[in-house]
DNA sequence: AATATTTATCGTAATATTGCAATATAAAAA
DNA sequence: TTTTTATATTGCAATATTACGATAAATATT
């Protein structure tokens, strides 16, 4: 096997897990940790930042891309990457409805 | 490979992707919700909700409970589950700092 | 004690992920 | 036009993940 039931799953769960999955690996947070960490986009020099190779990188870029998390467009013959906010939005609503629900019924056991 | 150089990257990067991965499953999903939907924790039936064998819902739960994102304890002959509020505020934390960086900044491209 | 119930573990097959060298592509600079 | 610079793609080896049948372990019930 190695690959998910995906069609046993809400199309919400899948959505959520495929985000969560492209932030599963510490050099894609490193990525979106330093595309925050930079005033605007960035063309060009996270190759650079990362201790992986470059096709490696590329790769987790494409991963990111993939999942909606990053967008990237051609400036001449860089690419500029930056944050998609609503695809983050869509985790951070997630969180907010857990910790909405978990405060409410101040959970009464473990 | 398919091992991730974690050794390269900072405690918290490797932190935040571990909880990321464990969230990044449809299934390991569905178990958080049905967790939430529940009044208190659970202790049985998540095998019978989920569309997927005993021993891979087991799975499953054993890698939520390596993430510290659920808790286990034993009740009687059957398992208590419940969510470790404490490991998901890390992630919710990570995601205010990320929106607040970026309403902060107003990407200014793509 | 014998049986049922609940969950975990083992073993294994199918597939996915990670990482990089080599190479391709495409625009910029010389 | 040739060369450089920046990024993507291909191919491949090592390892991880997913799923489940078979089986184990541990408590409950009869």
């Amino acid at each position: 096997m190695g690959a998910s039931k995906t069609d046993h799953f809400t199309e919400k769960q899948n959505q959520l897990a495929a985000i969560a999955k492209a932030l599963g690996h510490p050099a894609r947070v490193a990525i979106i940790e330093y595309l925050l960490s930079v005033d605007s986009c960035i063309c060009g020099d996270i190759v650079n930042v990362l201790p992986l190779a470059q096709p490696t990188v590329s790769q987790h870029l494409k991963e990111l891309k993939n999942a909606g998390i990053i967008k990237g467009s051609i400036e001449g013959n860089a690419i500029c990457y930056c944050i998609n906010e609503e695809t983050l939005s869509i985790l951070q609503a997630f969180f907010s409805h857990i910790n909405n629900h978990l405060q409410i019924k101040k959970s009464n056991c473990c």
